[in-house]
DNA sequence: AAAATTATTATGTTATACTTAATAATCAAA
DNA sequence: TTTGATTATTAAGTATAACATAATAATTTT
């Protein structure tokens, strides 16, 4: 466990303030005590002694630590090191209105890129329920794939679906997080380009090649699926 | 920008503490204020005043949101509304030893996902010069493709390069915060079984695919060149 | 008008005292 | 002796007040 290496809150890698400081000497103990997930550490005065600072110092660098999740602080039992949850984090900060175009954009390309690699997890674990689960979804999908349809809702739930299946929990929280992002950017000016109403491959047919195909031809349909919004961001 | 409907730092959604609660509030006064990156908020005193409350606990609060990378503080200046940078949260937290198993694991395959995926980004962007870069990186790799090397130097330019030539900053940054991980899944036993030396695409086969291919014959190729760590996770 | 000096301001830091909720210790009743 | 209620203790949470520091603005000097 190493938990050096790591940055200041400050952009530059110097410790500008004490609690930059602090906050990386609390660290440093922890490394140095070999201190895992469930381990007590010293309670605030002690710390405050011991590293020749106030205890407002030392409280504002362990709340640092809590934020991102490193420590938990009850009363009178004190402070505990945990187990982070770096996702748990990122989707505090995800506010779609604060982030710039530029992010946002990168945002969405990243969401096709998962969702096209995302084959060989979907055919290693995909059940006969699962394509059950997904043909009830898309049953009321209009058959004329010439058509762009956009139901925001069915969408959540084709699309959510297949992280599901993937059984990749990070992926799936992953995408949770996100979702705020994509719903922001089509409602946002941002995908610049008109629909185009060219031949593309519906949520149906996405299905339909989870049932009777392979990770190859599931990757070519997505990569058909998600046209639209290629063309519409290049 | 809606700034509502945020956990506090406790697990439950209630706000336990007077902090989460003016954490909360503040992020409730920029919502009502329409208050956008680079406006600046009130000082700390008036806010103290204002909420009713001291100044400890508006520190405390403001804290939290700069850890986030919410707002930014200097001196005399004030306080300021920032565009903030979610990656670079996460990017502190990621520190390999204190993740568990399932969890590095959902990482690994989280590369997969992405770098089998992201072909048509690549095809997008690529350009002569990125190939002969490619090329170069390769040079020295062994002929011989039965022979799985695993140098782990040129397994990070080469695929360090792949996510340069996206395009795609996110995505990037994203590869830079997950190399200590994908470092730490290889030298742990995490990849339990043994590797099959069977033939699989080399880096110069994935550069050749590059050179003369298209987006599909790239993520079969990527696919392929992934079969010993697939293979070695399921 | 430009440069040097001083004053001001808002965050950063310290110190101290008080509040509160969770735990431990104590004691009374069964 | 065990159980249950009562009290004490502890460590984090909160409140004030004062001083330090660095960045800016205002002033004076050249």
């Amino acid at each position: 466990m190493d938990y050096t290496g790591m940055q200041s809150e400050s952009k530059s890698n110097e410790p500008n303030t004490l609690v930059d400081k602090i906050e990386a000497d609390l660290l440093d103990y922890f490394n140095t005590h070999r201190l895992k997930a469930g381990d007590a550490i010293p309670k605030e005065v002690e710390l405050a002694t011991q590293l020749g600072v106030s205890r407002t110092v030392i409280r504002e660098a362990m709340l640092r630590l809590r934020t991102r999740g490193l420590i938990e602080s009850k009363k009178k039992r004190g402070t505990i090191i945990t187990y982070p949850d770096p996702l748990a984090l990122l989707e505090k900060s995800m506010y779609p209105g604060i982030l710039n175009d530029e992010t946002l954009r990168d945002i969405f390309e990243l969401r096709m890129v998962l969702e096209i690699g995302m084959g060989d997890l979907l055919f290693e674990r995909i059940t006969q329920a699962d394509i059950d689960e997904l043909y009830a979804i898309v049953a009321d999908e209009p058959i004329n794939t010439q058509e762009m349809v956009f139901d925001a809702d069915q969408e959540v739930r084709f699309h959510g679906k297949l992280y599901d299946i993937t059984g990749n929990e990070t992926l799936r929280r992953f995408q949770r997080m996100l979702l705020p992002i994509f719903k922001y950017v089509h409602e946002s000016g941002l995908l610049k380009k008109p629909i185009q109403h060219k031949k593309f491959v519906s949520h149906r047919g996405l299905v339909d090649v989870l049932q009777h195909g392979n990770p190859e031809t599931f990757r070519n349909a997505m990569r058909n699926h998600f046209e639209n919004h290629f063309q519409r961001l290049f």
